[in-house]
DNA sequence: AAATAATATATGAAATTTCATGGAAATCAG
DNA sequence: CTGATTTCCATGAAATTTCATATATTATTT
């Protein structure tokens, strides 16, 4: 009663502008038959050669444990695949995307793309980039340690 | 490999700006012994008088059936009620917060103030004003009607 | 007004996520 | 070095979330 939760809360108004700006993408994600969860590491992974599992939890917004099993199942799918040598560290497994993880991958990513580039010119691309520089300077300033 | 998805594309700045600054806040919400999903829904109805289940999931960012298992648990818990009589459509569930649910959502509405005061402090008021103000209007352009 | 469609919420079963903890390997203190 | 600590990932059991659908009510057609 003495805080407008809702529409002057920072942390919400950045919770709301995400759900509602990557919901709209989502629903083609899982018309892709993915869901959000695999979409991003599918995304994550298509760039980079490896990922060892902590980075890619941190790069997904996921927790660890809820990253290890949903790897299960994409490499049950052959999505992606995990392997515990070649790592500097032997504890690390490293993940990365199979060819049929990439083939799933790739007309999604297109599809990222144009909706990203959709939303930006809704927005005004000047302000949209601005708007990106400002959300990477706060995320710096939240980076853990 | 063609898309920088991690730190380029805004849909990711923006679900990770969320999860850094309101990852920080949760940690308190845990610590007082909520769930954040159980916090939203305490701050929400904090506002305001009633709010029916499906505002309500709108609000929380919470799929419908998901909110109304969390209410069940909450009601059990006493901290929320929920009647069906005085709505405008009988259809509609009535939800308040219980004088419980106050007393355990004031001290997180404290803090809540407090932490959105730092993060505003470290970012410059005048950018966060700002960006508060972008995106209001991002998400204005992408509500649902 | 009846029939049809749409909307609001609830519910059961299945899937996923989470918490707490385990084991293995690396790092640190003495 | 040795033992204590910390880090990385996995795992079982419990809790939550999700999907599909049911139920009740309201809105729209014809």
């Amino acid at each position: 009663m003495t805080m407008p939760f809702v529409d002057g809360y920072l942390p919400y108004l950045l919770a709301r502008a995400s759900h509602l700006v990557s919901g709209e993408f989502h629903r083609k994600v899982e018309a892709a038959g993915l869901s959000v969860p695999e979409w991003r590491v599918l995304a994550t992974l298509a760039d980079r050669d490896v990922c060892t599992v902590g980075a890619l939890a941190d790069i997904t917004l996921t927790k660890q444990p809820t990253l290890t099993k949903l790897l299960d199942r994409m490499t049950a799918d052959g999505l992606v695949e995990r392997r515990r040598e070649g790592a500097p560290d032997r504890r690390q497994a490293l993940v990365s995307i199979t060819e049929r993880g990439r083939e799933r991958a790739r007309p999604l990513l297109v599809q990222a793309a144009e909706h990203e580039a959709q939303v930006l010119a809704a927005f005004g691309a000047s302000q949209g980039d601005q708007l990106k520089e400002t959300l990477r300077r706060l995320i710096a300033l939240h980076a853990r340690r």
